[in-house]
DNA sequence: CCATGACCCTGTAAGC
DNA sequence: TGCTTACAGGGTCATG
């Protein structure tokens, strides 16, 4: 589930107890997520002082010291919550879903935070999908998982010139093209299907045929770009106002409610002004797209 | 290089 | 109320 905007949430929720915290313990509860955790990961941890926390792609990046640094993925199901004593406290609200999701909490970090009351956070990841590991700081960008990453989507990096470079000849579909995280790191399913119908453009389209200029006269190369940031930033502040603080009132931090305009919306009518199109999808590398053929071309 | 499908794993919703 | 099937927002790998 867990697409930029999420995970950008997701960082700014735990940034307040991550960043200048001491990690006093870790505790983890199996030995595999997706992949093997790293030899001796508690160890290497505890005791250990977090710099901060950031963000690369869907990856979220905690600065240890000596040269650490713990690299979380959510996955398809990863989500953390938060446990004060007061939520830990909380009443039942929540209990029942709690309890049927205690068996997927995998690892959990307890933090002193340097002014304030010892927190826990544990990951939660039914499905598996999601992975932690460490690595050297100083090395990072030459490590396997981000060696062949594409640019940040939100950066300067993204612009018209950037998309028309990275797309001329290619002949596969948009779609694809978006999804291809060693060109635009970041994007997934609902966003790229966003984007695009912002742009007007047609999933379906080969990536090397949008150089030309676009409906109001602009490159649309660069309207995608601007329509991409858009979109993630608009997910963003949904993200950011709809979490309060981004935190849930029982801790939870993860998804959160979001109004799309064409994303699993198959059979409704298509939100452009002026459009009396109908969501349609269809299946693009073995995944959901949803579009509206009558203003996406 | 490209496209396709299988796979990793569990939960949920829909259909019978 | 089962039971079965399809599908889900992540990515990787093998194959044609």
């Amino acid at each position: 589930m867990p697409e930029l905007p999420e995970v950008e949430t997701v960082r700014r929720g735990l940034m307040a107890v991550f960043e200048g915290a001491t990690l006093i313990k870790a505790e983890q509860n199996r030995a595999d997520l997706r992949f093997p955790f790293p030899k001796d990961f508690v160890a290497r941890l505890e005791g250990h002082k977090v710099h901060s926390l950031g963000r690369r792609s869907k990856y979220l990046l905690a600065d240890i010291e000596a040269d650490k640094v713990l690299i979380m993925h959510l996955g398809m199901s990863g989500s953390f919550r938060i446990e004060t004593e007061q939520t830990k406290k909380m009443p039942g609200l929540f209990a029942h879903t709690r309890s049927k999701n205690e068996k997927h909490d995998h690892v959990a970090f307890h933090l002193a935070p340097p002014n304030a009351p010892n927190v826990k956070v544990i990951y939660n990841d039914p499905r598996r999908f999601g992975f932690m590991t460490l690595a050297k700081r100083s090395t990072l960008e030459t490590h396997p998982l981000f060696e062949k990453l594409g640019i940040e989507p939100l950066g300067n990096a993204l612009n018209g010139a950037f998309l028309s470079k990275r797309f001329a000849n290619k002949k596969t579909p948009l779609k694809a093209a978006l999804l291809d995280q060693r060109i635009v790191a970041g994007l997934g399913n609902i966003y790229v299907c966003e984007a695009l119908w912002r742009s007007g453009l047609d999933p379906r389209r080969s990536a090397n045929t949008i150089s030309g200029r676009s409906g109001n006269g602009t490159k649309a190369t660069e309207r995608l770009a601007h329509d991409i940031r858009a979109t993630l930033h608009d997910a963003i502040e949904a993200g950011g106002s709809s979490l309060r603080d981004h935190v849930r009132a029982d801790g939870s931090l993860g998804y959160f409610q979001h109004t799309f305009a064409a994303y699993d919306r198959e059979g409704e009518p298509c939100k452009r002004l002026g459009c009396d199109g109908t969501i349609q999808r269809i299946v693009q590398s073995n995944r959901s797209t949803f579009y509206c053929p009558s203003c996406q071309r």
